[in-house]
DNA sequence: TCGACAAGTTAGGTTATACTAATTTTAAGT
DNA sequence: ACTTAAAATTAGTATAACCTAACTTGTCGA
């Protein structure tokens, strides 16, 4: 039964491949052992081998050469981990310090070791965040979670004006790049013109003119109800 | 050379064992394999083949059959692991709502996960602490320790005042009781009288006699400068 | 001084998770 | 349909840390 599966322990492995298939899901599409072995930098065989284990336990759904899915129960432990990463960020910014481009690896650590009743406490402490630093929604207890309305600033039509809501990359020079040029969560631009071929943008930020590239601008997620 | 042997990869286990040597090592004589199994809840057998291990890296000189002692390296881990420890707990019971007999076993799995540079932000918001909640001294960051000058109020004169410094147990169920009856670290006791054979003790506390049985004497480290 | 018990170690086995190398399956282009 | 490259899996190995069972060492009392 359930209770059988979810009583089982949680290694931090069980809980970083879960969180992988998770992210790496789009629509509950399935995962590859490919893509699933280069975001933990991991051999292939190594992940053919641990989610043929994964499926044993309840946690996946295994079509050997077709991919994984994450069952209920996984996917109930993957949003779990997730709210707790996502809080531990909000956390370690709000009250200690952190900044943004620094906050990912040591979310990272501790997400395995935190128990629910301290994450609670963070929240309660943060005043129940939806959102991480990053913009990242946090799951609910429940394992709710709030979906993707936006889009990329690369998909912004031309004079239109948005609000930038996520910044979709935990890698620190990238982070402190944009803190630098502010262009955080919350900010709103205009797009004034783009160049094709992926080219860069320019974009009317708080009355001034800036160009930024493209890849940024795929960075940088953003929502048309300013 | 050191630098080697501290680049190695510190596990769980390692700092378990390394801290489990410390705490059993009284002025540094020799921890037994027994001891450290039981105070770990392994096997003998485990903690033989571990000790070897930890020798051939550095961490402990271990004289089979005679008992093991920390290296000047497997010292330097205990200390730190016991500093995260400990400010760890004073973090959780100052900012966090926590209460001290929940907060050990909270610390027992973070011990492990925090990075330094959290550690040191989490002393910087408490004010540099010298002692966790149960008084136990908090190591320096250069591996420095205030030793214990305090005695068992088991072992307090007959009409001697002390002040109460650190309770020796991490038992919540123990932790609960001492908290409701007010003898926490900090607290000024008088001896009035005591019951040989391990009886019970009289105290005044507060103005007021309360009798007190002699286990839980044991727990209470004083200190005779109040 | 010796034997018996406690303490400690070695032997041999298990589990989780990783690796490399070899093999199989799928998909895509002719 | 066939060939081939990419993707995925299996086979076989390693390591850390645990276990039980069997053996060895040390100590203490007679």
């Amino acid at each position: 039964m359930t209770a059988d599966i979810l009583s089982e322990p949680l290694t931090r492995s069980t809980e970083d491949y879960l969180k992988a298939i998770y992210r790496l899901s789009p629509a509950g599409a399935p995962a590859s052992t490919t893509d699933i072995a280069q975001w933990l930098e991991l051999a292939p065989a190594s992940v053919s081998g641990m989610l043929k284990r994964l499926a044993e336990q309840g946690w996946v759904e295994h079509v050997p050469y077709r991919g994984v899915q994450l069952s209920p129960e996984g996917r109930r432990v993957a949003l779990r981990v997730l709210r707790r990463h996502r809080l531990i960020e909000a956390y370690l910014v709000a009250f200690l310090g952190y900044t943004w481009d620094t906050v990912h690896v040591e979310a990272e650590r501790l997400e395995h070791a935190v128990s629910d009743p301290l994450v609670e406490r963070m929240a309660h402490a943060l005043g129940n965040p939806r959102f991480d630093p990053h913009g990242d929604p946090i799951p609910d207890v429940d394992g709710t979670i709030a979906e993707f309305i936006h889009i990329p600033l690369t998909d912004v039509g031309l004079g239109e004006t948005v609000t930038i809501r996520r910044v979709d990359t935990r890698d620190d020079a990238w982070l402190r790049y944009i803190a630098d040029a502010a262009l955080v969560p919350g900010t709103r631009v205009t797009v004034v013109d783009r160049q094709p071929f992926r080219g860069p943008l320019r974009l009317r930020v708080d009355g001034a003119e800036r160009v930024i590239g493209h890849e940024l601008a795929g960075i940088l997620w953003c929502d048309r109800d300013g």
